[in-house]
DNA sequence: CAAACCCTGTTACCCGCGTAACTGACACTG
DNA sequence: CAGTGTCAGTTACGCGGGTAACAGGGTTTG
């Protein structure tokens, strides 16, 4: 049906930077709706800030692992550049999508916990990433009060943020489902243009369906649905556009 | 069918407390399956030796808000006795059960988050609560490495356990849920009597139902395929009795 | 003591969505 | 260029579980 579509092979990357990072803000739209995104802001001003930048950069491609289930090492990531998906994979195959994290985002909180990682991550496309051991961030937020609320902050909003789908999964179909996951990915990585917000990057519908938890057909449906009434198209690459008023109101 | 059920108004407590102060420890069981209730026990030796005990205590009885949606004091609550459900309830009445919290627990870790809080917490039974601002928290593990450690600890294991329920609500069916759900209660608020559990709290099926993610009736015959099997039973005064090692092997 | 209430148990209907199975459109590869 | 892989779109079928409705037993209240 569509034309132009980028597959994995092709490298949009040149094109996407400039956009990330015209807008690292976000700032006109996060104040609505379920708004997480806001608090990646806020903290990318400090402790991204704090965080020495002469530290060893480590670079991933699109699918590669960044870190795995399983994993023991306790170190946090702090996305330099690029997009990451971050979510579990169980033993018979199933994958699920808890999040998508943006430069200047940070990566495993959950590995303050004392186990084993239960989460993983994967990088959506080329990725510069900034290891830091636990031990230290826990050394900068001991010195620093304001650090250290948006550190905890930080858990904090994911931890909210599963809870709400957890409820969205309980009680909401899946196109609402799908709008939700929609309207998230505007917000955090979007870049508008009037009405419209175009993703910057590029999701095939098997991630969004993880991300719904849905089948990958029913999720190509909905979404059709949803670019029937208009709250939803693709930009000539492919990418998704999306109108975040409109699918704002469709949750009523 | 069964006899002997105690309502609301009957008041199992006396019986109870005796119970949940022997075996405040839980230690034999934590060890294996999904073990966040092993972090609770470590951490109640630590920060909750250090908030000072002649604080202000408040009491709720059985059913009573602790805390709910919307509030906005950022306080923590730190449980010295009793047992409290938290979760959320929607605008249309839908309710869902993050989490049980027992004596010596803490409560409201998301009040961190500098927003309003999303989810409440309900006194399952006579529970007596210390509020401790969030400041204050803040303030004693700043000078404590230990103790921050521990706080990140118990929010990043409350993150993985969402997670845990975001896969099992998105690839388990109802019975492989419920049976989740009966093992977490039974490493949490349960006191063993060689081979059998029994819960230290009395919760409904609509409760548990609430914890599973499904409808009453589905849960009510799915504890009866379970009973048949001999995993579960109903104590004589109507606490759930479970064998955790069938429970546990059911899982394949 | 009867009436009202709460909780559990159970059954029949029905629909949303998972499952499976294909098709068509690009985009790389040799 | 044919061959192969990836991704989007679509449809028929069937089942899990939500919905609704009711029964039975126990406890509480007047």
């Amino acid at each position: 049906m569509r034309i132009g579509l980028p597959n994995q092979k092709t490298d949009p990357r040149e094109s996407l930077m400039s956009h990330s990072q015209m807008d690292s803000t976000t700032g006109s739209v996060t104040s609505s709706g379920t708004l997480s995104s806001a608090l990646a802001t806020m903290f990318r001003g400090k402790l991204c800030d704090v965080i020495p930048w002469n530290r060893s950069v480590t670079i991933f491609e699109r699918d590669q692992v960044i870190y795995e289930v399983g994993d023991e090492y306790q170190t946090f990531f702090f996305l330099r550049k690029g997009f990451v998906k971050v979510g579990s994979i169980t033993e018979d195959g199933h994958e699920l999508i808890y999040d998508v994290r943006k430069t200047g985002d940070i990566v495993e909180e959950l590995c303050a916990s004392g186990q084993r990682r239960r989460d993983r991550a994967v990088a959506l496309e080329r990725t510069e990433v900034i290891a830091v051991p636990l031990g230290e961030v826990l050394d900068i937020v001991q010195k620093n009060r304001d650090l250290l609320q948006e550190l905890l902050q930080i858990c904090c909003e994911s931890l909210a943020d599963a809870y709400d789908r957890l409820n969205a999964l309980a009680f909401s179909d899946t196109v609402r489902r799908l709008v939700r996951v929609l309207l998230r990915l505007g917000m955090q990585l979007g870049h508008s243009s009037g009405q419209k917000t175009e993703l910057s990057a590029y999701l095939t519908q098997e991630e969004i369906s993880q991300m719904v938890a849905a089948r990958r057909e029913t999720v190509s449906t909905a979404l059709n649905l949803l670019r029937h009434r208009g709250m939803v198209d693709y930009s000539h690459r492919g990418y998704l556009v999306l109108d975040l008023q409109a699918l704002q109101n469709y949750t009523d």
